[in-house]
DNA sequence: GACAAACTCGAACGCATGTTCGATTCAAAT
DNA sequence: ATTTGAATCGAACATGCGTTCGAGTTTGTC
């Protein structure tokens, strides 16, 4: 395996695979792509569960409908596997960000959609931010490297917007940028561990509170929950935590 | 193995070990203490490089310069050894903190205390403090309940303060009680990935950074970080994050 | 010096793993 | 109908793993 992790622009990912246009001439969505699409849901799903190191390829290939040897015509390795699933995740999450940030003018505003933002696209990608958090640095190499620059950009991105909120509405504050940035990502990433999506916890409303959390913590004044969005506070929740 | 993983009392692990007083008749911290903690402390240090997964028996053995059968003269199993990690870790770190805690009366300062402690604690054994972070789940069966109990106490010793400073200087604020306390965990169990201490960003200096934020997100008002204690603003830190 | 218990270790066992090989089926193109 | 190459898979290979066994050495006690 030279190319160690080959991927020419885009992440179509082989050397071997229908690097042109596979069946017909212009449409690209292929049988192809969708079957390597079914093979890493189903290994999101081995890996998030079971945890990288120990997700075998026969668990993902039997969960995916595939031989054992079925999976390598999809697939370099084990670690392109679980590069493609990240590269995926993360490009989604930071394009997802750009789109919903085009046209929005206030610091606040925007800072409220990038958490709304992220905090959606993992309640509906609960395996694949799972593995994007739990395994950041199982990979090595090339892959590493790749996915490290889009983690960067989003990184960049949310860390840019902070800075717009904190020269408006706190310009002689004294906090730490990227102390600040990195606790905002803390709170994010560290949903995994703890919070499944329901109606008694919406989304939207847990956007809410960490948004409240935050802002009120980086420039004095908090802001309130909207009314008709609040948490529910009634039943007690599973104590799992560290 | 029957007993899946055996505990008497405080923590000695052993049917076939040392269980009564190994060699004089009152002096309990013999060789074979001291040589458990230093296996202990390499796979601690094994385990936080590698992870649980890849963490081979073989190579903490070599790092802790006993044969590999050696080894299990003081370790039931690979599980085990983890158990005894986390075990320790956890309990000190609930020690540590109701230690620091004792005498301290204001809900906020108990606050800070908290804040402090484990930031500290988190300082001087970074390596375990990731092996707790990352291995959260590792465990299983008896072995994951007994720690569980210990971080669902660590949990409730929080969130009690939590709650205090609520009452006290936020009483119609309408955050959920777990949330907020899940939030204040994330960032402290989230350090892991991207601090690593020094006298740039001194513990102490994060530890007020940390508080600024969190306290300030839930009650209206930010508290000023101490001057003698500020954070250097110098550089430009390494993008790490996710 | 004799005994027992604590300690140490080389060697091996059984098993699960990621990956490859070669053959076979299938579908589109000439 | 023939050819071509993608798709699929059973079987096997080599390797590394956690754990155990049994024999050896050390250490403290009588």
């Amino acid at each position: 395996m030279v190319d160690e992790m080959g991927m020419r622009g885009l992440e179509r990912a082989f050397e071997k695979g229908p690097v042109f246009e596979p069946r017909g001439s212009s449409e690209s969505r292929t049988a192809f792509d969708e079957r390597l699409d079914q093979i890493l849901a189903a290994a999101t799903v081995v890996i998030a569960r079971e945890g990288y190191a120990n997700a075998s390829m026969r668990a993902v290939a039997k969960s995916a409908k595939v031989s054992l040897a079925g999976m390598y015509h999809y697939v370099n390795s084990k670690e392109h596997m679980l590069f493609l699933i990240q590269f995926r995740a993360f490009s989604s999450l930071l394009n997802n960000l750009r789109e919903r940030l085009h046209g929005v003018n206030g610091s606040v505003e925007k800072l409220r959609v990038m958490i709304r933002a992220h905090v959606g696209y993992f309640a509906s990608n609960l395996a694949a931010l799972k593995v994007c958090s739990h395994e950041l640095d199982s990979l090595t190499g090339k892959g590493y490297d790749e996915t490290r620059q889009i983690r960067f950009q989003y990184y960049k991105a949310t860390r840019a917007i902070i800075e717009q909120v904190l020269d408006e509405h706190a310009p002689e504050s004294n906090l730490d940028r990227h102390v600040t940035t990195m606790s905002l990502f803390s709170m994010l990433n560290w949903l995994y561990r703890w919070y499944t999506p329901g109606q008694e916890r919406s989304p939207t409303g847990l956007s809410n509170h960490l948004l409240s959390i935050f802002l009120g913590g980086i420039i004095g004044t908090a802001v309130p929950v909207s009314p008709q969005t609040q948490l529910g506070l009634a039943q007690e929740p599973p104590p799992e935590n560290g």
